[in-house]
DNA sequence: ATTTTATTGTTCTATATAGAACTGTTCGAA
DNA sequence: TTCGAACAGTTCTATATAGAACAATAAAAT
C-alpha cells in the first residue's frame, strides 16, 4: 500500500497557516505564522541565540536570521552580541510583544480547537506522540546527512 | 494539557522538504518539493486545471499559477486554454515529465521510509488516519472562513 | 437580449524559506 | 603564539507562498 504522510503534513501546514493567520489578523495581531513560532519558542525561554531559535523551529539559520529582521524592525524582538561570545546574537522580547502573548494564546487555543475537532482527548494525544516520533526521525536523519555531506 | 499539533506539522514539514529535496537533487531531479507535489496529483490524473490542482495540494491558486509557469519555463508542464470553458486552463505532463516518473517514486519511497522509521504497519495507518481527519477538518474549516467573508 | 453575478486565472506585491558563499570569532593543535 | 579548523551569523540569490485587486469568461436573472 501507498503510504502519503508527507503529502498529508504538507497540506495541513498550508492549510492551518492560512486560516491562522486568518485568525491571528481577526484578533489584531499582525502577525505571520513563521513569526509566531518564534515568539513562541521565545516565551517559553526569553533570550535565545539565532541558532537555538532555529534548531527549536527546525528553521534553517538564516531564515530565522531573515524572520528575526522583519520582527526587529516591527518592533517585537531585539538583537544584542552575547559578550560572552561575540559570534552569537541573542535575540529578546521587547514589550511590544510580551503586550501580544495573551491575545496570541487564545487565538492558539481556538485554532487549535478547529485542529482537533472531533478527537478525543487519547486520541489527540496518541496523534502528537507519532507527530513527535517521526519530528525526531526527521531531525535526526538530516543530522546525519549534514554529517555525511561534509566529509 | 497544552497541545501543538500545528507547531509540530510545520517543523516536520520544513524538515522533510529539505531532506526530500536532497534527495531528489542527488537523484539527478532538479525539483522542489512543490514542484514534486504538482507532478505527484499529474501523475494520477494527466489533465487538471489550476484550480483543481490547487484543491489536491491545498495550494493556492495563484500559487499553482505560479509553480506551474516555472515548470513550463522548464519544460516539465504544459498549459492550454480548455476549449469547452475558456477561463480554465488545462495544465498537462510533458514528455520529459513522464521520464522523471520512476526516479521520482524511487526516491519518494526512499523518503517514506525514512519518515515512518521505526512505525509498525498499524501504527502508520493509525498516524496516516489522525492526518486525514486534520486536513478534511481544516479543508472544511477554511471553506467555512471563506463563505463567511464573502457575505 | 442585456445586465448582473459567479467562476477561473493572472498580475502585483510582500513575506517566507533555504542553499551557497562569505565574515568574523573562538578554540585547539603545533 | 600562531595558524588552521570549527562555529555563529549574515548576505546574496532564487524560489515558494499567498492576499488583494484585476481581467476574462460563463451562467443566471431580469
Amino acid at each position: 500500500m501507498e503510504t502519503r504522510g508527507g503529502f498529508y503534513i504538507t497540506q495541513i501546514k498550508q492549510l492551518q497557516e492560512r486560516i491562522f493567520e486568518r485568525l491571528l489578523l481577526a484578533a489584531g495581531l499582525e502577525l505571520s505564522g513563521g513569526q509566531g513560532r518564534i515568539l513562541f519558542v521565545l516565551w517559553k525561554e526569553e533570550q535565545l541565540t539565532i541558532g537555538e531559535i532555529g534548531r527549536e523551529t527546525s528553521l534553517a539559520k538564516n531564515t530565522v536570521s531573515a524572520v528575526v529582521d522583519g520582527m526587529v524592525r516591527k518592533g517585537i524582538l531585539e538583537r544584542a552580541i552575547n559578550p560572552e561570545n561575540r559570534r552569537e546574537t541573542i535575540v529578546s522580547l521587547t514589550e511590544r510583544a510580551r503586550g501580544m502573548r495573551g491575545k496570541y494564546e487564545e487565538v492558539s487555543q481556538r485554532m487549535n480547537e478547529l485542529f482537533y475537532q472531533g478527537f478525543s482527548g487519547e486520541e489527540r494525544d496518541a496523534f502528537e506522540s507519532y507527530l513527535i516520533r517521526v519530528r525526531d526521525t526527521l531531525v535526526c536523519e538530516e543530522e546525519k546527512i549534514r554529517a555525511h555531506t561534509e566529509l
